[in-house]
RNA sequence: GGGCGAGUGGCGGAAUGGCAGACGCGCCGGCCUUAGGAGCCGGUGUCCCGUGAGGGACGUGUCGGUUCGAGUCCGACCUCGCCUACCA
């Protein structure tokens, strides 16, 4: 009835037996348009030394480049880059590199078995993946893109191991790593199964000791407890706090009895939590690795305590850790004195006890302990009571180890200590101890130091050169870089190649000048991780790793992205990094993010894991193929809560799909030219033209209001879910009287403002539409200004009350905004649904909750 | 064993202690269509009463508590997920 006669706002619509129709929404068509347009105009790229706008660094972990970036790498960029246009349009000057982590063993695998070189391999699947994060429509700064396998970037992980090494934050020791007799070393992950076998022979992977070089990231322990001044989630905090375990008791020193085979006499040195529990020691355990295990064995025991040796050197330490086991051990053969009250009790060795925690040594307490408890047990020792809750019988047998900790425990079976508070009598022993060089307070950590040789040919190359007279020297910085080799001699196995390259190992010591070789190590991967985004700020620097004015301006990182599981790697490395590029001068900054997100995880379909062999992932490309990159990048934000994730299940985009075409149409079709739609032109039943006009203005606002909030909040599902409700409204109004009214396009202009970072091509495609059609110079919809909330148009005339009696609702009343609590109750009580619901009884109290959003009446 | 988190329709999920189930999917009915796997309109927690308009009860893993009022706060338990794993 109405829609002949105009053309479509577009001026393109083409007659069509007497409609005009406007052209379809077709992302295909669009998407890559201005993806080309933004990258020509430099739209994003930041300059870095504009100072006439505040910084806002944003980043986002960076991928290793697999080959094909999976739907999960979107979840983590897109909400990203919706943050960085977010900002940019709240007036930031935003970072927001990218980059690739590109070294790491997937390379050298694929290059072992399909006898290419591994930077050919990475190389490629960088140039895929480029484009693929191209395809989003990501505002990435390509110009500072940095590439960890390049010798510009990986140079500069040799001069900070020089300067550690110089600090001697770095060094060099002997300790055990898993071992295949085919393939050498192995990562803790290539190991498989409880049986231990190599992952790619099958054979059997044993313990070797093998020098390995270390960062002494135990000097920041107790720097590293404290998070003061950023804003991370707690379960990260909790675990970087759990993994660092910092636990503060006494080393005891033991001294060994004298024997038939043994003079005595020898210190054995063990750290325990519980001073207060040294009158209960009735054995010593020592690690297997333990130093003097070798010393202290009785000949008539040696046979069996090194075979218990040698087959513990066959278990890792998660498997000797493991609880379900039963605890094994042998006797040795000799005794320790208790510095405390001079009794001899046995040593054992037994692998329960680690040698890397503590000293490799503990007395054991099995009244007080779980693992001794069961130890005794097993080997029938003795049980003694020290520590009890007050008024227990102290002969009492224990069914288990009493670990408790209260306020109200007494000391027993402890000498001169027996009867005084637990609390106060661990003190008391620690000082005891002290006086006669017996002992001292101390503290122990669960954290190790960082190992980060790895015997691999892709990575990192380690600056060292091995010489038989000055042992291992640092290169010098100006022969730096020391180049990874290009051609690479593998041989089906996984051997490091550079141990067979003359060309690489033979040089000349730079202290000396005589004959030397060159380390074969190469660096862990999260070395590169470690302090990648201070490069980002100056990638092509050639004299120092970071330029002290760029990080001097924008780090901190503002806002940090990406999964939880680097929560204790990556993430504790990088503050590892941070405090001690600090100390040398290189950056002023102590902590790298100050905040921090971790978003979910994207399952596959068969709530596992995404992986090329499970078979279950979910491959981007296809998806923007068919639905164009907005509607993925919405339909990945409308999901769920951003840090939830969850299995993957395209069920549902269609929805979102029709959000965006339904956009579209309002936009470019406010008359309904091409409706077909049955609201035949006519307003809701009962609406007003005014009633409408004010309706779209408040909704238009309020929504603004809440979606504003969301993006701060990073709610990415509900901001979704209001703009589509905006979308709903005006679309219900599309072919009616009030289409095209400036209130109409108000909201349509915010809806196009709100929706821009989440969407941003249509937006810019209907943005600039908008702008031609009203004859205006073109300018992105992504420089605009974010839009300000209008709260007078918020304000409603009338309000909706909600009646409780007893707290059930019963009724609901619609009042004027202004109305009085007065007023409000006497309309209440008139309400037939209330009275019917008081039954007679007399209220005895009403209560107006919320600022008037609900009345309750109790009575009794 | 320890730590952290989560349990809401058929599904993904909403809800500063204040109308549970926003928004979307799916499903049902209708309109428009030569056609519909397009578009549009309406309905859709469960049970009960009523021919009907409508009305009522129940309902956020289980049990208890605090409160005028609890999905939300507190306690205990159950289930699932993630991290960690004999750290002396």
């Amino acid at each position: 009835m109405t829609t002949t006669g105009d053309t479509a706002t577009t001026g393109e619509g083409a007659a069509h037996e007497g409609r005009s129709r406007v052209e379809r929404y077709d992302p295909a068509a669009i998407e890559p348009r201005w993806q080309a347009r933004w990258d020509e105009l430099g739209l994003y790229d930041t300059d870095l030394h504009d100072e006439s706008k505040p910084k806002f660094y944003l980043l986002t972990m960076y991928p290793y480049p697999s080959g094909d970036l999976h739907i999960g790498h979107w979840y983590i960029k897109t909400p990203t880059d919706a943050i960085a246009r977010y900002r940019r349009m709240h007036g930031f000057n935003v970072f927001l590199p990218i980059g690739f982590d590109a070294f790491g063993l997937p390379a050298e695998n694929a290059a072992i078995k399909n006898r290419i070189n591994p930077r050919e391999w990475t190389m490629a699947n960088i140039e895929h993946e480029r484009k693929q994060l191209r395809s989003m429509g990501a505002t990435f700064a390509w110009a500072s893109e940095v590439v960890t396998c390049d010798p510009a970037f990986y140079r500069w992980n040799q001069w900070l191991f020089v300067q550690f090494l110089k600090r001697g934050l770095a060094y060099r020791s002997v300790s055990a790593v898993d071992w295949c007799p085919n393939d050498g070393t192995l990562a803790r992950e290539q190991v498989e199964g409880t049986d231990r076998r190599c992952w790619r022979c099958g054979a059997k992977v044993e313990k070797r000791e093998l020098p390995q070089w270390y960062l002494r990231i135990t000097d920041y322990a107790d720097e590293l407890l404290d998070f003061g001044g950023i804003d991370w989630p707690d379960p990260v905090r909790i675990m970087q706090t759990n993994w660092i375990g910092r636990s503060s008791g006494a080393e005891v020193v033991f001294d060994t009895a004298p024997s038939s085979h043994n003079a005595g006499g020898e210190e054995l040195r063990v750290f325990t939590s519980r001073p207060d529990t040294l009158f209960g020691a009735t054995f010593m355990v020592l690690a297997p690795e333990h130093p003097l295990v070798g010393t202290l064995t009785a000949p008539e025991r040696r046979a069996e305590v090194e075979a218990y040796v040698a087959q513990a050197a066959t278990r890792t330490e998660i498997d000797r850790l493991s609880t379900e086991r039963e605890k094994t051990g042998v006797a040795i053969g000799a005794e320790a004195i208790n510095p405390v009250n001079g009794e001899r009790i046995p040593i054992f060795v037994a692998d329960y006890v680690l040698g890397t925690y503590g000293t490799g040594a503990i007395m054991a307490v099995p009244a007080h302990d779980e693992r001794d408890f069961e130890f005794a047990r097993r080997f029938d020792l003795p049980v003694v009571k020290v520590v009890m809750p007050r008024h227990e019988d102290p002969d009492a047998e224990l069914a288990s180890a009493f670990v408790e900790h209260t306020t109200d425990e007494v000391m027993v079976n402890s000498g001169r200590f027996t009867g005084r508070p637990a609390a106060e009598a661990w003190h008391e022993i620690v000082a005891w101890l002290a006086e006669r060089g017996k002992g001292r307070q101390a503290v122990t950590y669960r954290l190790r130091d960082w190992l980060v040789s790895r015997q691999r040919y892709w990575g990192t190359p380690i600056p060292v050169i091995h010489c038989e007279q000055c042992g291992a020297v640092p290169v010098a910085e100006d022969r730096l870089p020391v180049l990874l080799p290009e051609t690479v001699d593998y041989r089906g196995s996984g051997d490091n190649p550079l141990n067979r390259d003359e060309a690489f190992l033979n040089v000349a010591c730079p202290s000396c000048g005589g004959p030397a070789r060159r380390e074969t190590d190469t660096m862990d991967t999260f070395f590169d991780s470690s302090w990648y985004w201070f490069r980002y700020l100056s990638p092509a620097k050639a004299d120092g790793p970071v330029d002290p004015a760029m990080v001097r301006t924008w780090t901190p990182v503002d806002q940090y992205t990406g999964g939880a599981e680097h929560a204790v790697m990556h993430l504790l490395y990088s503050r590892f990094f941070t405090k001690a590029m600090r100390d040398l001068g290189l950056v002023h900054e102590s902590e790298p993010f100050r905040r921090l997100f971790n978003q979910g995880q994207i399952l596959g379909a068969d709530g596992e894991r995404m992986s090329k062999s499970r078979g279950n992932v979910q491959d981007p490309d296809e998806l923007v193929a068919r639905h164009g990159a907005d509607t993925v990048r919405l339909f990945l934000m409308f999901m769920g809560p951003w840090d939830q994730g969850g299995p993957w299940s395209p069920t549902g985009i269609g929805g979102v799909s029709k959000f965006l075409h339904r956009v579209w149409t309002i936009v470019l079709d406010p008359r309904g030219h091409d409706r077909g739609d049955a609201t035949g032109g006519e307003l809701p039943a009962g609406e007003t033209e005014a009633d409408a006009r004010s309706r779209m203005r408040s909704t238009a606002h309020r929504t603004l209001r809440d979606v504003t909030e969301d993006y701060e909040q990073f709610r990415w599902n509900t901001m979704v879910a209001k703009l589509m409700e905006l979308s709903n409204l005006l679309s219900r109004y599309r072919g009616t009287s009030v289409a095209g009214l400036p209130e109409w396009d108000e909201a349509v202009r915010l809806l196009l403002l709100m929706l821009a970072p989440a969407a941003p091509h249509i937006t810019e495609e209907l943005w600039s539409r908008r702008v031609a059609a009203a004859g205006l110079p073109w300018a992105s919809v992504h420089v605009q200004r974010w839009p300000k909330v209008d709260e007078a148009a918020i304000v409603e005339s009338t309000r909706e009350v909600p009646i409780q009696v007893n707290g059930k609702l019963r009724d609901r009343v619609t009042v004027a905004a202004g109305i009085s609590d007065l007023e409000l109750e006497q309309i209440v009580l008139s309400r037939d649904k209330v009275l019917a619901a008081l039954g007679g009884r007399e209220p005895h109290r009403i209560i107006h909750a919320g600022g008037g959003k609900l009345v309750n009446i109790v009575v009794r």
